[in-house]
DNA sequence: CACGGATCCTGATGGC
DNA sequence: TGCCATCAGGATCCGT
């Protein structure tokens, strides 16, 4: 489950390799989550200039526009020059000159969108929305705590929108929340500044480190080179419902909020 | 406007 | 080759 570390490995693993990389042909499977937006003619004689990332997306800057990629839930990509035959669950891949660029997708909650312009199109709308970078200076605790403070949800599901911060998935809200020790359930506008500034701490910390540690969530997750990540994080509260927290030792709690497994210790965590 | 719920999809899991 | 229900998850859309 792609979360921002995870992409940005995918991003990190891509992008020196693929740039400058012509695109040769456009091969589409089954439906993603939304339209290519173009005939796939459009993007063959392009080049790639540039690999970027935005929240959860990947963006591919092409000669003239750009794609748009997201992992959705179960998506992953491979690149390299001698990829096995394409199997059930390919969706999308882009042969160029320097390789196969290949998104796996089972679920399909992923997609791959093209856009015109950055500044203008449908596809970009996409990213009309999102709040800022968690890994870059834009990310302050002053702000972070002013922005909390306009939203009446609980802080978890005000991570999960990504309007205030991207790139924090169901997996790392919880255990930065833990790291905090911020009840998921808390509203965001109750929280002290203090609160908020741990917090900010909190998702920094759980981030950066997951990046540092190869994209490694809980569960599966391979890089476009084929490498599963081997430092898998260990979870202080995520799926561990009834297993002891790891400081307390009281039972880890769980719940459901807005349809999501939420995972907390109730001794640790306060509102 | 702001918030909450439904929704898309398929593989894994567990109950019977 | 057992069948069926449930769950997982990101982000948009729709109803209140």
């Amino acid at each position: 489950m792609p979360e921002l570390p995870e992409v940005e490995v995918t991003r990190l693993s891509v992008a020196s390799r693929i740039v400058s990389a012509r695109i040769l042909q456009t091969l589409v499977g089954k439906p993603l989550r939304w339209p290519l937006g173009c005939e796939p003619s459009t993007l063959h004689g392009q080049q790639i200039l540039d690999v970027r990332r935005r929240g959860k997306y990947l963006l591919i800057d092409l000669t003239s526009g750009l794609l748009l990629v997201h992992l959705g839930m179960s998506g992953s990509i491979s690149f390299g020059s001698a990829l096995p035959p394409a199997g059930k669950h390919d969706h999308f891949e882009l042969v160029t000159t320097l390789g196969t660029l290949r998104l796996h997708d089972p679920r399909r909650f992923g997609a791959v969108v093209f856009a015109l312009e950055q500044s203008h199109g449908s596809a970009v709308k996409l990213l009309g929305r999102l709040g800022v970078e968690p890994l870059t200076d834009e990310f302050e605790a002053h702000a972070f705590y002013l922005a909390l403070k306009q939203k009446k949800s609980s802080i978890k599901q005000v991570l999960l929108a990504g309007e205030v911060v991207v790139g924090v998935g169901n997996i790392y809200a919880s255990e930065a929340l833990f790291i905090a020790g911020i009840r998921p359930t808390t509203r965001a506008d109750k929280l002290s500044k203090p609160r908020a500034t741990r917090l900010h701490a909190a998702i920094r910390q759980v981030l950066a480190q997951a990046l540092a540690k190869g994209g490694s969530t809980l569960r599966d997750f391979s890089n476009a080179s084929g490498e599963v990540g081997h430092f898998q994080l260990e979870a202080m509260v995520y799926d561990r419902a009834g297993l002891p927290c790891r400081i307390c030792n009281n039972p880890v709690k769980s719940l459901r909020l807005g349809q999501r497994s939420t995972f907390f210790c109730g001794y640790c965590q306060k509102h």
